[in-house]
DNA sequence: CTTTTTGCAAACGATTTGCAACAGA
DNA sequence: TCTGTTGCAAATCGTTTGCAAAAAG
């Protein structure tokens, strides 16, 4: 839900460096562009899914996502929202992991670069940054083919302090 | 995300600092230890959980525990192993964290010192590592307070490769 | 002998599935 | 039209809880 006018020269909040090229509605309608090329099919639900994600930054629960919907969809099913939250994911539009404590949580993706994040532990606000620890030199044991890895910085932000 | 080389290094430390110094018994008897100091009594299936643990290092499913524990106790059930897992994770004496995919997986702790790891994706042996990205120089955006943070390193071992 | 722990069963929350009705391309 | 999508209900998975019987200290 774009409730706020369009004035592309004072963003609401401080816009990750993923995302602050773009103004939500570029955002969203870069999302929407990636699912037609993935070969779904726009519906309203999705429409609105993808307007929730674009005009937050920060992780949401299939929980938050639904109670956003009912608001515009008071028929809306749960299982609508998780099948959908899981094939954004699948096709990379949705970024998603468990949480600390176990909970799974769906963000909008940056596909362009790779950063980690500092999350805030009472809001869930969520800022990126691009410093990686495995550009550093570092001596790891036991001879392993690396993969991936997975870093998080977990805080209390500015306004929740 | 950068796919880093996997760099062929020796270990910088001939030992896990968190396992070398004990063998699997005296692991053990330090685990029950602590259960004993706080408050726990030491029950059979108890004593099986703590040999489970001390003799794998890498992490475990509560599936994985309950499996083993049948094979000695057949009669055992879930919920015991769950309620020991979390009481035993609760003081300490196990590390507990949700995987990538989600799943809870349990592992024995090291209280001593801080580390990260650096986990298998095939038979997810564990070892740890020192080095810690916090230690570093790096400009955080957003003034968060900091609390804490979540460092781990994916890969194939050496066995599995 | 007192208190904790166990095992059973049933409850629970989060997520998934089968299927008929519906809507987008 | 014609296939993909929705909503409903029920199934499933992992985990937790209440309680009486059994075991530890």
């Amino acid at each position: 839900m774009s409730d706020h006018q369009a004035n592309d020269n004072k963003p609401l909040h401080s816009h990750d460096p993923c995302t602050s090229a773009l103004s939500a509605e570029e955002n969203a309608a870069e999302m929407l562009a990636a699912m037609t090329r993935n070969g779904l099919r726009i519906t309203d639900q999705r429409r609105s899914m993808v307007s929730i994600f674009s005009d937050h930054d920060g992780y949401l629960s299939p929980k938050d996502v639904y109670d956003s919907m009912v608001r515009k969809y008071p028929s809306v099913s749960f299982d609508t929202v998780y099948r959908n939250l899981r094939m954004m994911s699948e096709m990379g539009v949705l970024e998603q992991f468990y949480f600390m404590d176990g909970g799974l949580k769906f963000k909008s993706n940056c596909l362009s670069h790779h950063h980690h994040h500092l999350i805030c532990v009472n809001c869930e606000k969520t800022v990126t940054f691009d410093y990686c620890p495995m550009d550093q030199q570092m001596n790891l044991p036991g001879g392993y083919k690396i993969l991936n890895h997975r870093f998080e910085i977990y805080g209390v932000c500015e306004s929740c302090q």
